[in-house]
DNA sequence: CCATCATA
DNA sequence: TATGATGGG
């Protein structure tokens, strides 16, 4: 899932405390709702599900996320994926076997009462479909959150609302928004910071990449960021095999992109895509407004449709009105 | 993922 | 008050 920029960005990832990030958050819907489909689960893998079998994890996620970042001052936007380019064909279709992939394994592993390997495959069969988007979408607007449709890649959205000050930053786990031109961008934005590793629980915290920052460190232009995204591969071309980041680095600086390309892959036009990074399709026609959460619809939704338990509802909504202090909320909405 | 409860 | 285990739907 995206680009393999870890190794260069390392460096640039500062540790954020939850104060610095008050302010708006674009948030990449997909990678969210992917997260949360990924992520609650039971131990065997079977996500959280009401009685009709529709998946239910994804609300879950939603719900107390939105309303702890309210807490902390985070106001949220989730913008959503349009039509994918083109070029993306190739990505899609592969991860779309991985995931039939994942499910046989995962049933596989249930019949040999592997619990551990039950789950991790499970999480891989993870899929964002319509009706993921649809109750997403829904529950936002019953939390008074705004979402915003991207004509293409939700990434490059959220980084134009970002470039233009419409949001402060953007929220992915992907790097792909500082290709876009995101100037900010948060990662492990998980209230409970912790985050389970091989059995191990370890600590996960808020960290901030300043897209000027690495630039300015590596000493390169956005330009030759993605023209070192296109040499590793990304979500709409393969790249070059056996080229990771610091070499793809050094091939940039070195001006060789062109050269190394030609000369590994002499069918591949990087043209469309590094435009496409450059100058994405976004919306423009959009209007961001936050109301208080519709405590009787968010009810009517959650409880009698999908059977949340009303009581935890109320408490998490009760949390809101009650610990941040109704002065501060009135101000936002 | 997050909330909640048991345990210390 | 902190940590770990468990359940949520």
């Amino acid at each position: 899932m995206g680009v393999a920029l870890r190794d260069i960005i390392i460096e640039y990832k500062k540790p954020i405390a939850w104060e610095g990030l008050a302010g708006i958050a674009a948030v990449d819907a997909h990678n969210a709702l992917y997260q949360f489909l990924s992520i609650i689960r039971q131990p065997d893998g079977t996500p959280l599900m009401d009685s009709h079998g529709r998946i239910t994890s994804h609300l879950s996620g939603i719900l107390f996320r939105t309303l702890n970042f309210l807490e902390m001052g985070i106001r949220s936007v989730y913008v959503f994926d349009g039509e994918p380019p083109h070029f993306k064909q190739g990505t899609i279709e592969t991860r779309r076997g991985q995931r039939i992939a994942a499910k046989e394994r995962w049933q596989e592993a249930l019949e040999k009462g592997e619990i551990g390997e039950a789950y991790k495959h499970a999480r891989s069969s993870a899929r964002v479909d319509a009706a993921v988007i649809d109750s997403s979408w829904q529950l936002l607007h019953l939390l008074g959150v705004p979402s915003v449709q991207a004509p293409s890649e939700g990434e490059a959205q959220a980084a134009f609302m970002a470039q233009i000050g419409d949001v402060q930053y953007s929220v992915s786990q992907d790097y792909d928004s500082l290709l876009f031109g995101s100037p900010v961008l948060a990662r492990n934005l998980t209230v409970s910071g912790k985050r389970k590793v091989r059995g191990r629980t370890i600590s996960i915290n808020p960290e901030r990449i300043i897209l000027k920052e690495v630039l300015n460190g590596l000493s390169i232009t956005r330009e030759q960021l993605v023209e070192i995204a296109l040499l590793v591969g990304t979500d709409f071309n393969e790249g070059v095999h056996g080229i990771g980041a610091k070499t793809a680095l050094k091939i940039v600086k070195r001006r060789e992109f062109g050269a190394t390309l030609e000369k590994e892959l002499p069918d591949f036009d990087p043209v469309p895509i590094m435009n496409f990074f450059l100058q994405p399709p976004v919306n423009t026609d959009y209007k961001l407004s936050w109301t208080p959460p519709d405590r009787e619809g968010i009810r009517r939704m959650l409880c009698d449709q999908y059977e949340f338990s009303p009581e935890r509802i109320d408490s998490a909504l009760d949390k809101l009105a009650t610990t941040s202090g109704q002065k501060t909320l009135d101000r936002w909405f």
